[in-house]
DNA sequence: GATGAATGAGGATTCATTCAT
DNA sequence: GATGAATGAATCCTCATTCAT
């Protein structure tokens, strides 16, 4: 289950000028915002001419949302298999927050790009992805009811609102890591994962009858 | 502990050009996006000359700095004041997300706004938003510290990290509103109020041993 | 034969708004140029306010005409007067450099602003007041054709031009000081005066003859 | 010892872009002064797309900028090199006047530009113009000095001074032809070189003793 | 594939001037 | 006279995109 973006096979000394304008677009725009960034700022950043951008890429916004879809297809896919396999809801939802987390851990910029620029971008990129986006949310509401019809989770609250709470939960660490308002670490990383899932799935409140909430 | 926005003064005919245009602002923001949105499609909205807008504020960026800072302020005064209040810590989490609920039922526009646009330019804002976001945390996290010395919630979870986990639950059903994913209407809002404090107190699963999630 | 600008009667305490604006407006115009003010620094510097300004004067352009015909009126008298008078040429030319050098003594910024904005500016103001330096340069050529005729000067120096070099070197003494390219200070200013009379007629070199150029 | 812009290196073919858009910029500040034209102006005067003048200069006022620092190289180099020469400072300050006023006839618009509006503009332009023009008078101002302990020079009259009158006398023909105050044509070109240095170096004053104004 | 010069529409900002009070 | 809010035309500069080499 690696957070790691697809690897581009390639002859040991190509330099995959492709591969190289998406990871300089990544760290141009993290570190300035999609809209602040010129296509030259990408082109330097990489090292390559000006006009290969255009070369590899229709557009500016191409490059983002190549950049969205490459991560989020294998986010995709995650949750779909997660889905598929005969485990506890727990540990389905413990394996999606431990992606996203991973997937920040190992490439914290591209996880802020995704977030800032097009997750929360309702009137551009976010429009644009949004089937992509709600199918995510759909698999886990899926979960969620399936295991509220075993009798795991609660039938009172909506499968749908507690899939978007629950992942709205993690989003928050990732943005509180992203701007500096959480600490960041190995150790924080892997509490967050059993933090989110404790919280969503057992709630914050104390045991009042002795039944334990560690799994 | 109204969400409206905070009134302002004036003749009984006297237009207040300035409201005029913060208004105008939110609903052309909301509409188009800040980024996408010329400075004359919010003089048009609010019915005033071109100038003006550059009479009353220094850039297109003041004004939703304006707007960010004119809702945050009251947002930390209403999370302040239930702070002082002594009632039950899911009393105030609920409180709190009333409050952020109802602002959303009342000037979705706004909210929208203030989710969407502030984020991404929380890059360029300076620390000014940080720091007032940070504050908020801040004060729902020492919620959630008092409450665990008090036995009231579980200690192994780092109240930082639930105070963003529970913000950012209630940001994601805000988010799914905006974004058309999750039903709306009178109803949704109050059952929404429930459910997130339910989900993040109690937790998503069932009561095995007979104990109450009602607090 | 005073270099001062011609006082405006008024009661005792009052300000003469009027008055106080063009003082303004030259310092504003020294200070960043006539294009880069705005009608609310002259405002801003005379303390008045912004309205006022137009009250007085029907744009910023008239203000900047006031200021160049108030001077150069009192300019043109002196030649004038100057010219009717039985003196040497020399004494004339003296009297000349000498009302120019008191003038920038003075006042320097309104000296600067009328240089730098006016009589250079061949394009905008300079074009306007044509009329008015060619008057000037003609009473000069006039004086300098007289005493040619009178064998007290060289005739083969066309009186024009001689006029226009004479006038030349003075202002560039002014522009001298006025960018800090010349020492400045009572003295600098008295020798300035003597120096470009001798200058121009006696000229720089020595005698080689015994002949004494100190009149 | 030519006045001409420095020659472009390039192709037969080659238009040399920048070069096109430094001489279009030319005639129409000469036209209708820095200020008042547009940059679309230029960009139409050249013949080229509006945004390739921002391809080559930052800004309005590098193009201006770049004019200047141009002409007054050229300037300062024809000054160092006369300054070397082992010829009386006589032929020294003819040469100085000779290629000024070349220069005036070769390309008056570029003169017009660098008289007109750089002075005006020295307001904004930092010191390295000052520096620039400071250097050159202090060249002149050598030449005087050493002439002035050779004993050709009075001695009473500052270096510095008497560089200022000179210079500014040569300058303020170029304004006279420029305002069209003083009559053109070769002969009065030819004419002015001679003219302004016999005022300065011989005086307007006829001899009285026999003495010869000549060198 | 690679380069970077060339294009030109778009939009923020400025600021002189007007005018109601 | 005095005030400053209101107006809107003017223009600089940006930058995504195209294209010839």
């Amino acid at each position: 289950m690696s957070a790691s973006r697809p690897p581009m096979a390639r002859g040991k000394d190509a330099p995959d000028k492709r591969r190289l304008i998406l990871d300089a677009a990544v760290r141009v725009f993290a570190r300035q915002g999609f809209h602040a960034c010129r296509v030259s700022d990408i082109a330097d950043e990489a090292g390559v001419a000006y006009g290969l951008v255009y070369h590899y890429f229709g557009s500016k916004d191409e490059i983002l949302d190549t950049l969205f879809l490459e991560r989020w297809r294998v986010m995709l896919e995650l949750i779909r298999e997660v889905d598929g396999q005969a485990i506890p809801v727990r540990d389905k939802l413990r394996a999606i927050a431990s992606f996203i987390i991973d997937s920040y851990q190992h490439d914290p910029d591209l996880m802020k790009v995704i977030i800032v620029e097009v997750t929360r971008a309702a009137n551009s990129f976010g429009n644009t992805h949004i089937a992509t986006i709600r199918e995510a949310y759909e698999l886990i509401g899926g979960m969620i009811t399936k295991a509220q019809q075993q009798g795991v989770f609660k039938a009172e609250i909506d499968a749908r609102f507690a899939a978007m709470a629950f992942y709205g939960a993690i989003e928050q660490l990732l943005t509180g890591w992203i701007f500096g308002l959480l600490p960041q670490g190995e150790d924080y990383f892997e509490r967050a994962k059993w933090l989110v899932v404790e919280t969503v799935c057992g709630g914050l409140e104390a045991d009042v009858a002795g039944r334990t909430s560690v799994g």
